[in-house]
DNA sequence: CACTGTGGCCGTGGCC
DNA sequence: GGCCACGGCCAC
């Protein structure tokens, strides 16, 4: 099966793919132009939180990204493409968009046209924000966008009138200093950050497919088959029109496959005094003595810096269809690099950001190049590329939802030697003395297999990778570089956000929801936590024989659809919704309105349980298309396994403990219902833990009855998960044994 | 520095 | 030796 894009596209012919790796003689790959200009001095990342002034001659890397004048090509027309990123260009003062030619393998950039500026929300009168003394007194003010607009606020139920306070680049909103959110009284949505602004004002879905035609951004629509529309139909009877509408608008971009990503894997070493000593990139006081480069076109290549009384050593024989090329002048071996780096639309790297590019953009600095001469473009905890996009596979790695879902739990310790060896089975090349003392045949060995393990990790699994970040992108509707940084939390709220601006709906401050909502009512049993969770049966100790588990599927996400769960509708302001008290907690949930959490969580499980679980372990269709579907199901788990917890943690913006509260209490009161009936039909429950019953020797009639009985009478799906021969309970929770 | 939650078991170390 | 608080790890 190939991922290719002739499934929805008519136009251009069709032109045979780019040879995978192994070429032994790969063309070098085609560069983006690379244009010098002189120096720029413009700010990105301009709503960053709380900067700290950091002094010293030295301009704080923390404070500036700065724009360097490396450049891809701005097309006028393009065929299909993958849109990978959204930044902001302080040179041109507009949003940026990074889009990827799956044909050619490169990235174009297309500048907004639109007049698209920056904004926030005020309930100040239009007329009073036009004549404010403050506002008019900054000079990033821009009085000629400045409107009213018309906003649902949710948590009150109500229309309302804000006034829309446009500035002329991010920063003015609020960046370090006094932004024009610091001046205002009252403001919404003024932390949100501008390229985040964008995709939700310009409904982008990144990882989707996306053209330029006449200079205008377009959407390209993936077409999918019309049996699969009406299989699909069949199996979701179109409940509502928001229901059906969200269907439309999902289903596209689940099953359109991704790009086979035209990408390297960059690793360097610098010369080390000391074995234990990381060298500081910030510093950057020792050359670099090597880079390794292996890529997805086939270049296995490793720079090495020639130094006094090095030995050549003898070539291992994994080295033998790698280049090796040496440099007299490591100002010449770092140029070279930033060739590669602004070549390829992705690199990927094993803590680029916080070393190897972090460390690059230094060094290069020292040795006399100017800040525009380096394809690097740093941030506080970030190394971004200016022309492509840079991968950090460590931030990704280390991403616990992603640890435990995607990958089974399966590394521990998130070093490149850990996870290679877990997910790959390769390990790193043992180093028994100091990079610097090594051989040039050792040295090239050892950095070439760190590159070669950075990219293997993209591509092991048929690119399973770089199939689920692109999924992860479009269902969160982050870029490249910050799906791939960031945690689940922050994929649910960007995601949530975007669903606001679409419809109409106010994002709502935090504060507020916590006013309005209040605390929790219930206390947890463990010292420490918030909120009452889930409840463990006490297990009979002994053995068991034939023991059928059942088990809700999805059970949380399953609360939050049915029971109408989301920031919005617990405790909503109307007095008619006062009576439709939760199950086991003193709220109330509404009646009137459908819960946007309820609506998406909902969505997204009938999504996965009913579609693209069983499709991907349908034997009928071909082992790619499964595959794809397995990673399909595996994203959207990833975030239906979040969707409860986020309401009951106070890093996540839309934070409302008694929606979490209410979730795990309707938990409760379903899974003891549950063996209530069990024990009125005469079965034996032995244990349960959260939503799942262990039965001893039912018979199949029992078990269907039970299950019609829940059905029925909560509408929510429970299964038989697992038929064990025998089962040996201890007298302990949580500590069983079946076979 | 990373940032979805709670429930439960177990080993460690402080304290009497 | 017994009690307890706490952190790490797992189940869900």
């Amino acid at each position: 099966m190939n991922m290719s894009l002739d499934r929805f596209i008519t136009k251009e012919p069709e032109q045979k793919r780019k040879p995978e790796p192994m070429e032994p003689k790969p063309k070098p790959p085609e560069q983006p132009k690379v244009i010098i200009e002189k120096e720029t001095e413009e700010n990105e990342e301009p709503l960053e939180e709380e900067e700290v002034e950091i002094e010293g001659f030295e301009e704080p890397e923390e404070a500036l990204l700065e724009e360097t004048v490396f450049e891809a090509e701005t097309p006028e027309n393009t065929g299909p493409c993958f849109l990978l990123s959204v930044s902001y260009s302080g040179k041109k003062s507009c949003a940026l968009v990074k889009l990827y030619d799956p044909e050619k393998g490169k990235i174009y950039f297309w500048y907004d046209n639109t007049g698209h500026k920056p904004y926030l929300l005020t309930d100040m009168p239009l007329q009073e924000v036009m004549k404010n003394p403050s506002v008019l007194k900054n000079p990033g003010f821009d009085p000629a966008h400045c409107q009213v607009v018309r906003k649902t606020d949710l948590l009150l139920d109500t229309e309302v009138e804000l006034t829309k306070v446009t500035a002329k680049d991010p920063l003015s909103i609020g960046g370090r200093g006094k932004g024009l959110r610091d001046i205002l009284p009252q403001t919404w949505e003024s932390r949100i950050r501008y390229h985040d602004c964008y995709i939700y004002d310009r409904e982008l879905y990144p990882g989707y497919l996306y053209r330029i035609r006449n200079g205008t951004l377009e959407r390209v629509e993936y077409k999918i088959p019309d049996g699969e529309i009406e299989a699909f139909k069949k199996i979701f009877p179109p409940e509502d029109e928001v229901f059906k509408e969200a269907l439309d608008r999902w289903l596209p971009l689940f099953s359109c496959p991704a790009p086979n990503y035209r990408r390297v894997a960059i690793d360097i070493e610098v010369s080390t005094p000391q074995l234990d000593r990381i060298p500081d990139a910030k510093a950057a006081e020792y050359p670099v003595i090597s880079a390794a480069i292996v890529s997805s076109d086939g270049v296995k290549r490793v720079l090495l810096l020639r130094r006094e009384e090095i030995s050549l050593g003898e070539k291992p024989s994994e080295l033998s269809d790698v280049e090796l090329i040496f440099y007299e002048d490591e100002k010449k071996l770092i140029e070279d690099i930033f060739k590669v780096l602004s070549s390829y639309p992705i690199v990927l790297t094993f803590n680029g950001d916080n070393f190897d590019l972090r460390y690059l953009w230094h060094r290069a600095l020292k040795l006399g190049f100017r800040k525009d001469q380096i394809p690097i473009t740093l941030g506080r905890e970030v190394a971004l590329l200016s022309v492509g996009i840079h991968i950090d596979l460590y931030k990704l790695l280390h991403n616990k939802a992603i640890q435990v879902y995607a990958f089974g739990n399966k590394y521990r310790e998130v070093t490149l030697d850990a996870v290679a060896s877990a997910l790959l089975g390769i390990k790193k090349v043992p180093l028994e003395k100091l990079v610097t003392e090594l051989s040039y045949m050792d040295l090239a060995a050892y950095c070439f297999r760190d590159a070669e393990l950075t990219y293997s990790l993209s591509s092991f699994n048929n690119d399973m990778v770089m199939n689920l970040i692109t999924l992860l992108m479009r269902i969160s509707r982050l870029s490249m570089e910050d799906v791939t940084r960031q945690g689940v939390s922050n994929w649910i709220k960007n995601l949530l956000y975007f669903e606001h601006r679409k419809r109409g709906y106010l994002i709502p401050r935090q504060e507020d929801i916590l006013r309005i909502k209040g605390e929790t009512f219930t206390r947890a049993v463990i010292k420490g936590k918030k909120y009452l969770g889930a409840i463990v049966i006490e297990p009979r100790p002994g053995v068991y024989f034939n023991v059928v588990v059942l088990d809700f599927a999805s059970l949380y996400p399953s609360i939050i659809k049915q029971w109408n769960i989301s920031y919005e509708t617990v405790r909503c302001p109307h007095s008619e919704c006062r009576s439709n008290v939760l199950p086991n907690t003193p709220h109330w949930v509404c009646k009137k309105r459908k819960g946007l959490m309820s609506l998406i969580t909902g969505l997204l499980r009938d999504i996965r349980v009913y579609w693209f679980k069983p499709k991907s372990k349908d034997k009928s269709l071909p082992e790619g298309l499964r595959r794809w579907y397995d990673i399909v199901q595996h994203a959207l788990k990833v975030i239906l396994n979040a969707s409860y917890g986020v309401f009951g943690a106070e890093v996540f913006p839309l934070y409302c403990p008694p929606a979490a509260e209410s979730t795990t209490a309707i938990g409760r009161y379903v899974i003891t219902n549950t063996i209530s009936k069990a024990k009125e039909e005469g079965v034996d429950v032995i244990y349960g833990d959260t939503d799942s019953v262990f039965l001893h020797n039912p018979s199949q009639e029992q078990i269907n009855r039970l299950l019609n009985w829940v059905e029925e009478q909560f509408s929510i799906d429970l299964e038989v998960d697992k038929v064990y021969s025998y089962v040996t309970f201890s007298k302990r929770k949580k500590n069983y044994l079946g076979v």
